[in-house]
DNA sequence: TAGATTGTTAATCGATTAACAATC
DNA sequence: TAGATTGTTAATCGATTAACAATC
């Protein structure tokens, strides 16, 4: 009731993702504690930062024993949204989009693909992984029987801004942009999460060049 | 001699890929030049942090004037290392494998993909993007022969260490993983960049449900 | 010259780490 | 109980922002 809990930080949720992949894998081993020590030894990060991390949300462990592993799991995914089964749809069925649309793995997670886009005449109506590609035109039509929460975005960027602001005005909540142009200013009230692949390639070949250059 | 110029942050360095793609939009649409405030508008951020971050690099800017988009962006580039040439190869012939493989962009940076790799029979021979995949079992072979600068990881994360390490002691300098599992820890000399996209689809997911528990 | 804008130093803010009392 | 380890407060470190003299 009214309770007014500061904002957590966003470099803090970012490294929940990690939490959650390491305590799956440490889960499907069989292990059923853990300290923040030894986590935090696995994980190359420090104690602290890891009981302070989880301490924005609750506290999770017990003095003397640590966590339990599958519970602070379950807590983790729970935070994350992991239980609220997101419909998404794909818009651009190129090669990342199909390549998206294939991977399995995000259905386990509870990411159901309801959709998928484009305006190719040469895609739509192809069936990738079980669902016909749609004509982009038919998007409104889509929206009125089915509220997806999230589109992928894997267009060219010279129309990224003018595709997200449609599914914004249709009401899409969230919105994973694969193209190369940063969403966050062109639409308001749909949260953003931008994949910048080339960036983190340039990001590689700068640190393979200081490497190089290390002597210097 | 003996300068002993500090290591520049890895912060500032993952923002030089977006300054990049500001600079290249402004260039192509023909301005010459802009101040650290204009860009900083555009951008969202402070134009003291621009300023900050150029100058871990030299003084690329005029007082009064403000900088030279054109030779602005040439320096970054430079710095990102774009110039290089770099040689890659594909490790993982999958639906994302294929992607990477198909996408144009990376060549136009100066990224030439010159091999790809699989062990499954029914994708070893089959030819992408003028590429013909081989079979893992040559990749020593091929190092003989070649030495490719960065290696794109698109396997599944339970054989990601091994063939790291393989990459490693054949002298890759570069691994770009996209595989669910951290490097890091387990290649030594060999500059990792880890692309986690399923870490990135449940920060989205975190911030949708945020936004939906707000009047909380 | 006067105005604009940099490069850089200083001040602030936020994030990380250390320390330790509480407690299982 | 004694030992272990948390949750949390305090100290440190680093990153961001503000300010301004230098100078084009």
């Amino acid at each position: 009731m009214g309770e007014m809990k500061k904002d957590v930080s966003l470099v803090v949720i970012r490294r929940l993702p990690r939490y959650y992949r390491y305590l799956t894998e440490l889960k499907e081993s069989g292990i059923v504690r853990i300290s923040s020590k030894a986590l935090a030894e696995k994980m190359q990060v420090t104690a602290s930062q890891i009981r302070q991390d989880l301490n924005c949300f609750g506290g999770f462990g017990q003095q003397g024993y640590g966590y339990n592993v599958s519970q602070l799991q379950a807590a983790i995914g729970d935070i994350l949204g992991l239980n609220e089964n997101h419909t998404t749809i794909i818009i651009g069925a190129g090669n990342l989009g199909r390549a998206i649309a294939n991977y399995g793995s995000f259905e386990k997670r509870g990411y159901r693909l309801i959709g998928i886009f484009d305006i190719n005449p040469d895609v739509v109506g192809k069936v990738i992984n079980g669902i016909t590609v749609s004509h982009m035109d038919t998007i409104d039509e889509f929206f009125q029987k089915q509220k997806p929460d999230i589109a992928i975005l894997t267009i060219p960027k010279n129309v990224a801004v003018e595709v997200a602001q449609k599914l914004a005005s249709l009401g899409i909540r969230g919105i994973w942009n694969f193209s190369n142009m940063d969403l966050h200013m062109a639409v308001e009230g749909v949260e953003i999460e931008n994949v910048h692949l080339s960036d983190s390639l340039m990001t590689l070949s700068y640190k393979i060049g200081k490497r190089k250059g290390e002597n210097k």
